[in-house]
RNA sequence: GGCGACGUCGCCAAGUGGCAAGGCAGGGGCCUGCAAAGCCCUUAUCCCCAGUUCGAAUCUGGGCGUCGCCUCCA
């Protein structure tokens, strides 16, 4: 099988073969630290960790670069707005993104540079773009000749003589061209500056992708990421910085992820629509967001409301209680006189095919709706299993439900979604008091506790004193435990939120 | 004005030529003392029109609608 991918410069799905058998190289555009990352550029991030994981899942050794920009107009404003030096606002916000990634679940980056602790490389490649006369230097700046790359536009499918006419673009006389970049800008007054040939300056924007890029990975790299409104100016410039600079091949194969939007709209600051990850991580667990994402292709818009956030908790309970039945089953003896063979035959095979038909849908470019549609088609078969045979079964039916909720533990894992209470969460301590009242419990451990209140019920419900039995059951519902009769007799679980 | 994306069940959403995945919500049934969970059944010919084709949600043309980029943006 071939994994394809939509590479953005053919506007194509093309096969993947890297440049290396058996490794990726791949870049992905990391956030400017100026304030907490808001959902959509957790999509983004999102999206390409599961890029990653998968890649990783289907044998390549994957190299993962991601930038920090740590210096930058929008970092410098912040900071004069807070009264506070740039560089504080830029540790404060680094710290901020690696939280929230790693709460998110995000692997961390093979390597993730700094922007300014890649000052002495940016000044090289500027001055070999000098060299190659692809860039000027005016007034302590230096920019990048666009006119001097011919291939200018290829990525962004943009015509540079249609460009000037109808462009906004800003008016700067230094520039030749006025479609010109910065690689280097002269410092003004206050702002963080490094000393350079052209004078004290920072590096332009575009630049540091270019250089850390090459540094870590060599040209051409197999993947470069973003989302699409990184395509212009910022990939067609780091490109353009880039082969002008090496005289080689940039990237083989662009990514790019769709916006994410909120009531059909983009979020943005000046809207005033966004939402941050860091708040939405306070009402819903990882899983939660990550399944609600990967529900739609990475490429695709996705609107973004509380709503779905609610709906996609739903559709994790069902992947969560899945797993509890099946641990719940495989707890009891195996002593059934077991399930028909054609159950078992039909569940097995669901079992086995399940694996290639995940790999089809990821490998066409990144499909995690359908490869999650997979995973769900394999639940329903095992609890359907479970349903119809759950009394009689023997080992050899606990065995494949066992092997059966691995695969989908397995699965899950490639998008990075752990279940919660997959694992027993701990009981509240509130059920030593409950067993105390209820049902005479005179001990401290929870357990014990626990099984205390399922006697008392059993003996209330043997007796039909059904007032007596919802009681417990009530009482343990309002600490966040739920009791559920099963064949085999009744079973708590912790319930979050 | 230029470039581009999208329009599939109540909501979300996969699906690029051959009988329309999946999730959420709703209805009916089974199971249950009640419940929870689960299972079964149940709701679409794919924005409209016209073409190409034996056959189209999938290709072409036109129309309507929504959104994005063209300026910092994940």
């Amino acid at each position: 099988m071939t994994l394809r991918l939509y590479n953005t410069m053919s506007r194509a799905k093309e096969d993947f073969s890297p440049r290396e058998p058996g490794r990726v190289l791949m870049y992905v555009c990391g956030p400017t630290v100026y304030n907490h990352i808001h959902i959509g550029n957790a999509r983004t991030f999102l999206s390409f960790d599961v890029v990653r994981r998968y890649l990783t899942w289907r044998g390549f050794e994957v190299s993962f670069i991601q930038n920090i920009t740590d210096v930058d107009d929008k970092i410098i404003r912040a900071a004069n707005e807070e009264g506070v030096p740039p560089a504080t606002i830029a540790a404060r916000y680094t710290e901020a993104f690696l939280e929230a990634m790693d709460r998110l679940g995000i692997l961390p980056p093979t390597a993730q540079p700094r922007a300014t602790e890649t000052i002495e490389p940016m000044i090289s490649m500027t001055e070999r773009l000098i060299e190659t006369g692809h860039a000027y230097e005016a007034d302590g700046s230096v920019y990048f000749s666009v006119r001097s790359f011919p291939g200018y536009g290829r990525l962004s499918r943009r015509d540079i003589d249609e460009m000037r006419s109808g462009a906004r673009v800003e008016v700067d006389e230094r520039k030749t061209d006025p479609l010109d970049f910065a690689l280097w800008k002269a410092a003004k007054p206050g702002e963080p500056h490094w000393s350079s040939p052209w004078g004290e300056g920072r590096p332009g924007w575009h630049l540091e992708c270019s250089v850390m890029s090459e540094m870590e990975l060599g040209t051409p790299f197999d993947i470069h990421g973003g989302a699409t409104d990184l395509i212009f100016p910022h990939h067609e410039n780091e490109l353009a910085q880039s082969e002008a600079a090496t005289g080689r091949p940039f990237v083989r194969y662009w990514m790019h992820g769709g916006l994410l939007q909120i009531n059909a709209e983009k979020m943005s600051k000046s809207l005033g629509n966004f939402v941050l990850l860091k708040d939405v991580l306070e009402q819903h667990p990882a899983a939660v967001v990550r399944l609600l994402m990967l529900q739609t292709h990475y490429r695709s818009p996705l609107d973004f409301s509380e709503e779905r956030l609610t709906e996609a908790a739903s559709a994790l309970e069902r992947l969560v209680n899945m797993v509890r039945l099946v641990r719940w089953a495989c707890v009891r003896p195996a002593d059934g006189p077991g399930a028909p063979p054609d159950d078992l035959a039909a569940l097995s095979q669901a079992l086995e095919a399940t694996r290639g038909r995940f790999t089809a849908e990821m490998d066409d470019d990144f499909n995690t709706a359908g490869a999650l549609a997979v995973v769900f088609g394999l639940v329903r078969h095992a609890n359907g299993f479970l349903a119809a045979n759950e009394s009689v079964l023997d080992a050899e039916g606990l065995a494949l439900l066992d092997a059966l909720q691995r695969e989908v533990t397995d699965l899950l894992a490639v998008f990075g979604v752990t279940l919660p209470g997959a694992d027993e969460e701990p009981l509240p301590r509130g059920v030593v008091a409950l067993a105390a009242s209820v049902a005479g419990y005179a001990g401290d451990d929870p357990v014990e506790a626990v099984n205390a209140l399922l006697a008392a019920r059993e003996e209330a419900r043997s007796l039909k004193d059904w007032t007596q039995a919802d009681a417990v059951r009530v009482g343990l519902q309002e600490l966040g435990v739920v009791i559920e009769d099963t064949p085999a007799g009744a079973r708590v679980s912790v319930r979050g939120d």
